[in-house]
DNA sequence: TCTAATGTACAGGCACGCCCAAAGATCGCC
DNA sequence: GGCGATCTTTGGGCGTGCCTGTACATTAGA
């Protein structure tokens, strides 16, 4: 499996609201930042080597086998960060896009070691590795908290989120929330107000009381919005502000 | 520059007996498992793009452009051994394997990052990153002690030596040389007898005394004889034992 | 129901990194 | 000097993962 098809698996799993609901393609090629063509092709391909279900007009969903490949490839992501973030003191934005890549090289030998590094380094007590649950911003109910798990990756609303504060890995409060869907989130001693459209692009992970097991956290979500590569990021420059 | 573009240089940096020394491009063909007319093909772009000088019946050398890639590369591979070696107890055989994937993918930052955790590691002392001096076993002089840094990558070979318990790492000493250049080598416990084309095809690293500080040394040696890529290894059949 | 937006399909193409076969060029040794 | 081994070059090709342009199918909204 190329780092290609790994990453288009990875992303159908990322993308979907809920499992087996099929992720539209074009979204697809709009995050892996490729032409709809190009992600058509190759979710052609991937439906003929039985890792994707392909429904023409509805979108792709995971097949049994995608999906395993799919959650083992996330698992080495959060493996990473976690690493990258609690002992290399790396920000948990580029950690994420250094995981990203790392995740596709990481053998299964690799996974055990890293593993028992992250459960036996100084300070860290049992650990958890599996995902974490997640929700949306936009459904959250007042009153919650949690951890910034990951943010819009449309240049200018990530730019406006990142200078109000939003950033992945920052713990927020629901103060209140609109008829219309519009969210007022709390960050400690200031607050910012969301547009609807806005609070469905932003992914909360269960709150932490410290900052490491808030890193943690938001490493074990398995929810991730934000796309991976920078690259690919760069490439969604036909955002407007509307 | 691709993956494939930094390991022609790494390759060439490393086969390379002396600087300005032309490395043959079969050669180089063979110890990345590609055939010679690639390896021709790849080399002229690489001069082209001034990261090779190709003497045409010569071979190539690194130009001083290609020489401060490879040397950045080989940094972070060393970085990543030692990281692997000493704190996740991966054997160095290994990881080197692993390391020359990561050296792909490993940014500044990154880099940055893993020297601070190895400085500051527990039970490290002042360390040093840079290459240490190795000198192939055939060269060396009787009472000679040293750590294996590499050997040869013929599949057969590598399953002798490796039988023998010569394999990365590992402290040997050299207890004879007959007149023809035989070596015979001392392993604690044992010895082994190697003829003199066996012996140009081992390269040692200077001796150290705790096994922590050997893999270190070993990790810090320029000069790895072994191809990185167990794949590429795999391609080495045509190996018949004399 | 009809139309406009959205999604799909086909055709042709490109860069990269690799392959083989065959023909030249050079080197090194007898 | 000549000849065989080695190296280089040329020509053609392959697979992957992308691209554009254009035409066709479907869906959903007015
Ligand atoms: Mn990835
Ligand atoms: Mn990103
Ligand atoms: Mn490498
Ligand atoms: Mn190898």
């Amino acid at each position: 499996m190329s780092e290609s098809i790994e990453m288009y698996l990875v992303m159908t799993a990322l993308l979907r609201s809920e499992p087996q609901q099929p992720v539209p393609v074009s979204l697809l090629a709009n995050k892996l930042g490729v032409s709809q063509v190009s992600a058509n092709e190759m979710c052609h391909k991937l439906d003929e080597r039985g890792l994707l279900a392909y429904q023409p007009y509805k979108g792709v969903t995971l097949t049994e086998h995608g999906e395993t490949q799919a959650q083992q490839i996330l698992s080495r992501r959060r493996l990473w960060v976690m690493f990258l973030v609690e002992n290399l003191g790396i920000e948990p934005e580029e950690a994420d896009d250094l995981a990203c890549q790392l995740e596709h090289i990481t053998s299964e030998r690799l996974v055990t070691a890293l593993k028992a590094f992250l459960e036996h380094a100084p300070g860290a007590g049992q650990r958890e590795f599996e995902a974490v649950p997640t929700q949306e911003l936009a459904h959250c109910t007042a009153g919650t908290r949690g951890i910034v798990a990951s943010v819009a990756t449309e240049p200018m609303v990530a730019a406006f989120l990142r200078a109000q504060g939003v950033v992945p890995g920052t713990m927020v409060e629901v103060l209140a929330i609109s008829a219309e869907g519009a969210v007022l989130v709390g960050l400690g001693d200031r607050h910012v107000a969301l547009a609807p459209s806005m609070a469905t692009q932003i992914v909360l992970a269960p709150p932490s009381t410290d900052q490491s097991s808030r890193h943690r956290a938001w490493a074990r979500c398995s929810a991730y919005w934000s796309c991976p590569h920078s690259d690919a990021c760069d490439c969604v420059l036909d955002y407007q502000v509307q």
